[in-house]
DNA sequence: TCAACAGTTTAGAATAAATATAATGTATTA
DNA sequence: TAATACATTATATTTATTCTAAACTGTTGA
């Protein structure tokens, strides 16, 4: 795990101590090149199942929020009832696989500019983000 | 209230009896023209204030989620806290002002259709949805 | 090196949206 | 109008999330 020190050092740069729970959580989150889109409980799961040390509640809560204000993460409120987080912190789009409640991402470079032609005085807009419910397509075209 | 006659109408079509609830209810959610964007907590207040009549909490979330399910309501969840709930039932877009909370409305024509160029195999896109986020735009451009 | 401080973790309590329960009430139908 | 199915209600429950306050740990400067 060479990889620890340079979670150590990401966190250093945000100001934010490097503690063996945040260093596990950035473990699970980041130790991939893949984004990665989870909710607190499938993450709480996954440390649970490969840590040797104990996270709490608060702590993976307290920290995936300090990741969000820092720019490591993303909420993306997808669901009533449980957010999801993203690991990838550009400007993207998605998919929604209702089906396994799955989110795929969307590059940006895949979605051509979304052009509005409303305005609203005094707004400028901030993001623009698509969302594509994608399900099962079942037709047999032989 | 002739409008109570129509609403009787449209909720017997729907196989819901018409019940003075349901029908505050509707009377609160459509008796205008405009699109309603609405979070439980806002309709709640909104019937204490103008109604005569008491609806409890379950009724209000009983008789959404039935109106969500016969497709005159629509479900948005835009905040992790708090649902949002939409009187325009068909396919559009939003704007979401981020400093007052409130969602506005943008017609399908007003986005021109949306180019995906990814595919997941197996997969279709059933809807295509945009969200702006907007702000105050503090250019003093004179 | 280590004491002092600031920041962190934790168990558990609190909050709040949403859902379930089950008793009571009401619309419908014959 | 009686029987029935469905609806409403107060209340309890569930569950995601946040808060609390005490114990703990990383950092820093003497
Ligand atoms: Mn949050
Ligand atoms: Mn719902
Ligand atoms: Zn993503
Ligand atoms: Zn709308």
């Amino acid at each position: 795990m060479a990889y620890a020190e340079q979670y150590i050092d990401k966190l250093r740069k945000s100001g934010l101590r490097p503690t063996k729970q945040r260093i596990k959580i950035c473990e699970v989150l980041f130790d991939t090149d893949k984004t990665f889109h989870f909710t607190i409980k499938e993450l709480v799961k996954i440390i649970e199942n490969q840590a040797n040390i104990k996270v709490s509640l608060a702590t993976v809560y307290n920290t995936v929020h300090a990741f969000i204000k820092k720019g490591y993460l993303k909420e993306i409120p997808l669901n009533a009832s449980q957010s999801y987080y993203d690991t990838n912190v550009t400007h993207h789009h998605h998919f929604f696989d209702e089906e396994e409640n799955r989110l795929i991402d969307i590059h940006q470079d895949d979605v051509d500019e979304v052009n509005i032609k409303k305005t609203i005085p005094g707004k400028k807009i901030k993001s623009v983000e698509v969302i594509a419910k994608i399900v099962s397509d079942n037709q047999s075209q032989k």
